[in-house]
DNA sequence: CTCCGTGCAAAAGGTTTGCACTGGT
DNA sequence: ACCAGTGCAAACCTTTTGCACGGAG
């Protein structure tokens, strides 16, 4: 058995425990989440869907899938700055970068950042599941970008 | 002269110095953002802006407002997991707890996490201006759905 | 007179919802 | 036959865009 099918039978096994039957168009929805690395789009991961399945899938499948995910804890929607919401499977601790202007998010590992001590939230009622740095500013296309634009105001 | 309207002539004079004259219109959206202590949406200022101006304002001066004032760094779209974007004046640094279901996000301070050592990302050619925990989880409120829902389940 | 900023309205995404159908139990 | 899950299409909400007007320099 590859490794992809273990991760799906294992994503697939979570999924019934927190009361998520499975259909094809779940499962394809699983497959190509966890065949992502980045942080697609419902968009995006409806396109995925459609090619894989035979007879296509509707758009809304796919986003009253994601949501169920989401509101199920099995799926988290990434902090984006963007328009459309995006997700990502929670696999292992990251970080991000992100752009301030064109919203570009890219995933960092830090050893350290990975231990950090939090406070405790529970007098607050907040049940932590995990955290993560975002670290913002300009990315290296919008930072010359910007520049141009002040120098261009001074002319 | 009160406190707020120091920060507010402070704010004005950093958008001359950006580069973004000052209309009616724009010192209205600057009020509002310094007025309020949550994120607000596009259109929760586009409200308070509209009750505030005599002759109203077009929603699409709000969010070409808002576009400018984040392209010019003097405000920031605050990562947000919702459909709507969110906005927030740059102020101190802060730390943000977000319930990964309804998506509310609520500040907070810590000292320790104000003085973290990041990695290096010059030679990604990233031009770090700020960063931020964000703590994901479940809300009092959400955490009591959740459960009383997964609870329904079994029965 | 010339421009920039604005208002208005239409368009362009992204997401949700109502309803009828269907496939598995 | 029942019921959860699906497809389809319309509705909805947020944001962007084109165009014409108006006020300040």
């Amino acid at each position: 058995m590859s490794h992809d099918d273990e991760r799906l039978l294992e994503l697939e096994k979570r999924c019934l425990d927190a009361g998520v039957p499975m259909t094809l168009q779940r499962r394809a929805v699983l497959e190509v989440l966890l065949s992502r690395q980045d942080h697609p789009t419902a968009d995006e991961i409806f396109a995925d869907v459609s090619s894989q399945l035979l007879n296509g899938v509707s758009r809304a499948t796919v986003f009253r899938t994601l949501d169920l995910l989401v509101e199920r804890g099995l799926l988290i929607r990434v902090c984006h700055p963007g328009a459309a919401a995006r997700y990502d499977v929670k696999t292992r601790r990251h970080h991000h970068l992100v752009c301030d202007l064109c919203g570009r998010i890219t995933d960092f590992d830090d050893a350290e950042l990975d231990e950090l001590a939090l406070p405790d939230f529970d007098p607050a009622g907040f049940q932590v599941r995990d955290y993560s740095v975002h670290v913002r500013g300009l990315c290296h296309a919008c930072s010359s970008k910007a520049t141009d634009e002040a120098q261009e105001r001074k002319d």
